[in-house]
DNA sequence: ATTTTTATTTAAAATCATTCTAATCTACTT
DNA sequence: AAGTAGATTAGAATGATTTTAAATAAAAAT
């Protein structure tokens, strides 16, 4: 993507297209499918030679996602959580109120996974169906 | 459960049946299902009149988990990711080196769930297949 | 029972990811 | 070119969790 199909690009998106917004959106919209965490693109931002601060690109990844370009994956809110109910089952996450319920194991079918990359086993499967109000 | 039928548990799992860790297991093992967070549980100490300190929380959840008394629900890894594919989609989560592999939303499928609570709604849904080495 | 050993608890400090603050700077509008 | 709204930044603040090192309690040995 050349640097004015970027500024385009974020344009569209509602968003100034300045040189740390464009710096990123390059590295991240190439294409090929990225998973990053603030860390990761810190990294991959310092690599190539451009300055930017921490705070820029945790702003940027929510503004990048409020804007639909990207996707976060988050787990059950911010904390641990341990559940008395031992035996394979997922969860609701009632995100109004931060609570879970229970869901069987039997509710969910995996089939056609992809092949398990070579040397790894799975551990665990793990559902969460997020709740809101309405 | 009594007070002994604790300590038993306690010493079947190879912890040795202190003060707090009788208080903590007579609360969360009660017979009904229980979602807790180390802060929640806290709470509820304090709400008992018990006196501990949050460390021991932490360090008991951790050894009831690693004893099979407990599971942890916990997302990918535990800080936030963002993904460049928008589509909904799931993830392996290869532990071993903290990489995320997309899983095509067709491979997982979902019946029957439990009924949706009153005045809720499905936001989305996360499924994390956990791989280790081996 | 008393001592000794070893595990546990604790308060406080440290850590780590993330957010906030308030000052500076930059893109867009006029 | 000047003004304004929005963006960036360094550094402080926050919040969950872990670590540290000292005090305490449980089990084992005498």
């Amino acid at each position: 993507m050349t640097a004015s199909q970027t500024t385009d690009l974020l344009r569209q998106h509602g968003l100034r297209p300045t040189r740390q917004r464009i710096a990123l959106a390059s590295l991240l919209f190439d294409g090929h499918p990225r998973h990053v965490t603030a860390e990761s693109l810190k990294e991959q931002v310092k690599a190539s030679g451009i300055k930017l601060s921490l705070a820029t690109i945790y702003n940027t990844l929510h503004q990048f996602t409020a804007a639909g370009l990207l996707k976060e994956i988050k787990g059950i809110s911010d904390v641990t959580w341990f559940d008395t109910n031992i035996n394979s089952h997922h969860h609701f996450w009632d995100t109004s109120n931060n609570h879970l319920i229970d869901i069987p194991a039997s509710s969910i079918t995996i089939s056609n996974l992809p092949k398990t990359p070579a040397g790894k086993v799975i551990n665990g499967v793990e559902v969460i169906v997020r709740l809101t109000d309405g």
